[in-house]
DNA sequence: GAAAATCTTGCAATGTTTTGCAATATTTTT
DNA sequence: AAAAATATTGCAAAACATTGCAAGATTTTC
């Protein structure tokens, strides 16, 4: 593996996480702790990171420009999304609703993997402007200012001839006898098509918010294929969810 | 082998792996590691690659800034963005093309405006979307992550069941004789398709950057309805335009 | 078309960078 | 303060890079 190749590792987990072990590193692409350190201190004097005792962390990143609460959401959406992307492999069709946790998992997304996005959300089109590898396609249409999503016949037109390896759903409500349910009947239009037009339909969601029912259906749980929380997949507030849904 | 096809095997390694060894290339055409050494040196010269000890890796790789687009000539566009503004009214449909001074444009449109804004820009269309009394259309498609608008059939399929009262093109070169060219040919093709999808086309350009001429055209100056620049109408240097174009 | 000039390629000698290891020092944790 | 984890330093082997050179191929010039 090629030094340049290590660094971008490094410095992609530090954009993931915020931080980085030395050991994990060393371990994750084989080569002595002395040469990870010896990246590290490269990457420190070039102001990429910021190297401490036992790895580096990011510059940016600071807790406290958060609002505690914000912080302890941000982190679950992170390990929810940290899922997420791993299930993504090169050469996939990918589909993205809109959402945070869609939003994370765009940011997420690995620069040097190699996949096509389809997406109606501005802010995840532009999130993943800048990642060289990714062939992003906009679902065009109107645009529902308070998602920021496009609706309307205009995507529902595009989503009908289109038959993605997997979609990643954003959803607002759960519920393991109600299904998967929306507020908003245009969007609901929008993600029946997004399910029609994927092989495997996954919903990364926070558990905590998600657990009630709105106004408009969308599916049955049965219709998706994963579900994934920041919970353990063995937690019992998942336990109604089990018999029909894989869990993650 | 032929030099030229050892760049282009070289070129298409680093390509689809984002790196390539020397010793796996010199391998691979049969030929010196010292060869394949001064190929990805002439590679890394014309900036196709990055040369990196012990082989190459893709350029954009770390390419993780947006391209930092020339700020200095703002007040020229801000000049310009005004003159456009001031011809939009209630209602109108309006086709908004990519680039700066359309961006400028779209960030001066008064939020009290009621128009409908057609674009296959993505930061055009998130400038926009905090404006409450315009309704944003987006052309969806491919995107081109250079000029960040959409580009191929899709775009050009809804363009062509369009008609709308005003189109603002953002424009690279102009010529009196030679008409409006442009360097990249799939971006000429919606560009010309921008233009049937409109009754007026205006041009809203700095004429220092335009005066020139490209290698693909998209329509001749006949076909433009009305040229603002930075400089007044009367100026000498627009003469040329003068008798086949209307300035602002 | 032949001679000259230029370009391409592989080789060898020499120089540089990278990497892991071991001994020692420093910091962090208990 | 002792123990554990991490850092520093110097070193040697291996990998890689550089340079100059010469033989052959290709292009240019006459």
């Amino acid at each position: 593996m090629l030094k340049e190749e290590r660094h971008q590792v490094i410095l992609n987990e530090v954009r993931i996480h915020n931080k980085v072990l030395l050991t994990d590193i060393a371990e994750l692409v084989k080569v002595s702790p002395d040469t990870v350190r010896r990246d590290i201190k490269e990457l420190h004097d070039a102001n990429k990171l910021k190297r401490v005792h036992g790895g580096a962390i990011s510059l940016g990143f600071n807790h406290y420009n958060y609002a505690n609460r914000e912080i302890y959401s941000l982190e679950k959406k992170s390990r929810i999304a940290e899922k997420a992307v791993s299930l993504l492999k090169d050469g996939q069709v990918v589909l993205l609703s809109g959402g945070t946790t869609n939003l994370e998992i765009a940011r997420l997304i690995p620069p040097y993997l190699k996949i096509t996005c389809f997406t109606p959300s501005l802010p995840i089109a532009v999130q993943l402007l800048p990642k060289p590898n990714i062939e992003i396609i906009f679902i065009g249409g109107k645009i529902n200012k308070d998602s920021q999503i496009t609706i309307g016949g205009g995507p529902i037109g595009v989503l009908s001839e289109l038959k993605a390896d997997i979609c990643f759903l954003g959803v607002n409500s759960i519920h393991p006898s109600d299904g998967v349910t929306e507020f908003d009947w245009e969007i609901v239009q929008v993600k029946k098509a997004m399910i029609n037009a994927s092989k495997k339909v996954i919903v990364p969601s926070i558990f905590e918010k998600i657990n009630s029912v709105q106004r408009y259906k969308i599916c049955d749980v049965g219709s998706i294929d994963l579900l994934i929380t920041e919970l353990d997949k063995n937690d019992p507030l998942l336990k109604p969810y089990r018999k029909n849904l894989a869990l993650l």
